[in-house]
DNA sequence: GCCATGTAGATGATGTGTCATCTACTGGTG
DNA sequence: CACCAGTAGATGACACATCATCTACATGGC
């Protein structure tokens, strides 16, 4: 690792912002979803997830594979979840290593309930200071390092 | 709350292609970092912080507005860091409620070992991919949600 | 059928982030 | 001086993330 190529000066000012206002961004969007639903955001995507299914039920690894998590950071979720009766596991006949993950009627309440809140805060303090045509470049700026990112 | 502003088809896509790039960016950005150097990001920052002052040391309170951290998150994160040795807590005479983190030899050594592989990683990650166009439209379009965020 | 290897998922330990709350000192006003 | 609002910082409880490890079942080769 001798001789690093280091940043220039605007990527450094990218860089710097960017980090900035990631994190301040998910910490306002992680405050507004808690305050006014009880949800995280790790919870709201989880239900997201399960919502996108008619059944209302997911394998646990699907899960992972949509979401790009670690393993047992979602069954630690899971685990969370379950116990505030957000989900339900249930075992799968097709294999008897599995589980399903199933929303509970609770967990559908509690998703309908927060979604309206959240993606006005999303808007309000993402999309709405944005032009269309800084929306586009950040869609293929995103697509462009997540291909980088394997 | 009623009839919430929904995002359209532009603006779903950039979004779910910014959160996942967002976490799967800081994941590898985390690993590499704690891997080879035993930093978290979280530790980088301050150190970062602390050596732009070539005193290497700075009251909490600036700390935490230079890095917009929450006020006990930096405490906590400074008793760990305490605890392992990066950074030392001082007595401020000036202001008897205040104190001072100083950098410690082993935190110099620390940062100075870490940042050539963190630097390169960044650019490996992220920069690499990008055109010079797509770093300034990156620069512009966080200083603008950086406005609306206050 | 038996074994090796792989896959699904859970769990405990530990580090990290947030909230609520606490202590102690400062500095201005009467 | 006495009081009190404000500020600097620490702390305990709890949610979250990661790592290492564990169990149990699946599956293919012999």
């Amino acid at each position: 690792m001798n001789s690093p190529r280091w940043l220039d000066a605007d990527e450094q000012r990218a860089w710097r912002a960017y980090l900035r206002m990631q994190g301040r961004l998910t910490a306002r969007l992680n405050r507004q979803l808690q305050a006014d639903s009880g949800l995280s955001l790790a919870d709201y995507d989880v239900l997201v997830h399960l919502t996108d299914r008619e059944e209302g039920r997911l394998r646990p690894y699907e899960l992972q594979r949509d979401l790009q998590w670690e393993q047992s950071r979602l069954s630690h979720q899971l685990t969370r979840m379950q116990r505030r009766g957000l989900v339900r596991r249930e075992e799968c006949v097709d294999d008897g290593r599995g589980a399903y993950v199933v929303i509970t009627e609770q967990g559908r309440r509690a998703i309908t309930a927060a979604a309206p809140g959240h993606v006005e805060t999303v808007r309000r303090l993402f999309f709405d200071g944005l032009t269309r045509e800084q929306v586009t470049a950040l869609e293929r700026l995103t697509a462009d390092v997540l291909d980088r990112l394997g």
